[in-house]
DNA sequence: ACATTAATTGTGT
DNA sequence: ACACAATTAATGT
C-alpha cells in the first residue's frame, strides 16, 4: 500500500456531512491515507481493529466468514461511506468479526480509534456522521438478511417438491400453497411468489391445487 | 346454462 | 404480515 497526502478540500468534497474546518484538519493530521489496489485485504477476520475506515474512492466489500471457510457477503462500502461497526469493536475492545477487501482500486482514510472516539464529544457533527453511518449499515444488513432468508426458502421449497414427487412417484403434485406453507413454516404468500418464479424459470407448471414438475 | 358461493391464488403496501 | 382483488372449481337451481 502506498501512502500519500490528501487535501482538506478533497475530504470536504467526499464527506460534506462533516464540514468543519477543525475536524477536517484533525482528520488530515491524524489519519492515514491508504491506497488499496483491487483485492487488497484491508481487514481480516480476527484482526485487531485499530482504525475506522472512511472510503474516499473505490468500493470495499465487507463480509463475514461461515463456520466452514465460506464467505458471507454483508455489504459494500463506497465513496462517502464509513464502517461504523469499527466503533462497536473498539468499545468492546475486541477483534474484527468481519473482513474487508478492496473490490476495486480504492483510497481509504484510516482514522485511529483513539481520535475517532475523542471527536465524538468534541465534534457533534462527527457524532452525527457516525450515527448516520450506523443507520445506513443497519439498513443494508436488513436487506442482506432478507436476501438470505429468501434464498434458503427457495432451496427448501425445491427440495420439498422433489421429495414429495419422489414419494408419490409422480411429477404431478396435488396440494395447495397453504399446505406447503404450513409444512415449511412460512406464509402462504411467500410460497405463492416463489412458485410463480419457479414457473417463470420453467422448472414447473402451476394449476389450481396442482404443481407439475419438469424434470 | 347460468348464478351463487367457497376456496385458492395473486398483488400492493 | 395483512388486506383485498382476481381467478377457479364446485354446487344448486
Amino acid at each position: 500500500m502506498i501512502k500519500k497526502e490528501i487535501s482538506i478540500d478533497l475530504l470536504a468534497a467526499q464527506f460534506p456531512e462533516i464540514n468543519d474546518l477543525g475536524l477536517l484538519s484533525e482528520l488530515k493530521r491524524y489519519s492515514e491515507v491508504i491506497y488499496a489496489t483491487e483485492n487488497k485485504i484491508i481487514i481480516e477476520y480476527g484482526d485487531q481493529v485499530t482504525h475506522v475506515p472512511m472510503v474516499i474512492s473505490g468500493t470495499i466489500k465487507v463480509s463475514r466468514q461461515d463456520e466452514n471457510e465460506h464467505e458471507l457477503f454483508l455489504y459494500y462500502l463506497s465513496s462517502g461511506d464509513s464502517c461504523a461497526a469499527s466503533f462497536s469493536c473498539c468499545m468492546v475492545a475486541k477483534r474484527s468479526e468481519i473482513s474487508a477487501v478492496a473490490e476495486e482500486d480504492s483510497i481509504l482514510l484510516m482514522v485511529p480509534l483513539k481520535y475517532a472516539n475523542e471527536w465524538m464529544e468534541k465534534y457533534p457533527i462527527w457524532r452525527n456522521f457516525i450515527f448516520n453511518m450506523y443507520e445506513q449499515r443497519m439498513y443494508s444488513l436488513i436487506d442482506t438478511i432478507d436476501r438470505l432468508a429468501f434464498t434458503k426458502l427457495d432451496e427448501q421449497l425445491i427440495e420439498y417438491l422433489d421429495l414429495k414427487s419422489e414419494a408419490i412417484k409422480s411429477s404431478l403434485i396435488e396440494t395447495t400453497h397453504q399446505e406447503i406453507a404450513d409444512d415449511l413454516n412460512v406464509t402462504r404468500e411467500a410460497i405463492s411468489r416463489l412458485l410463480k418464479k419457479l414457473e417463470q424459470s420453467g422448472k414447473l407448471k402451476l394449476g389450481r391445487n396442482k404443481i407439475y414438475l419438469n424434470n
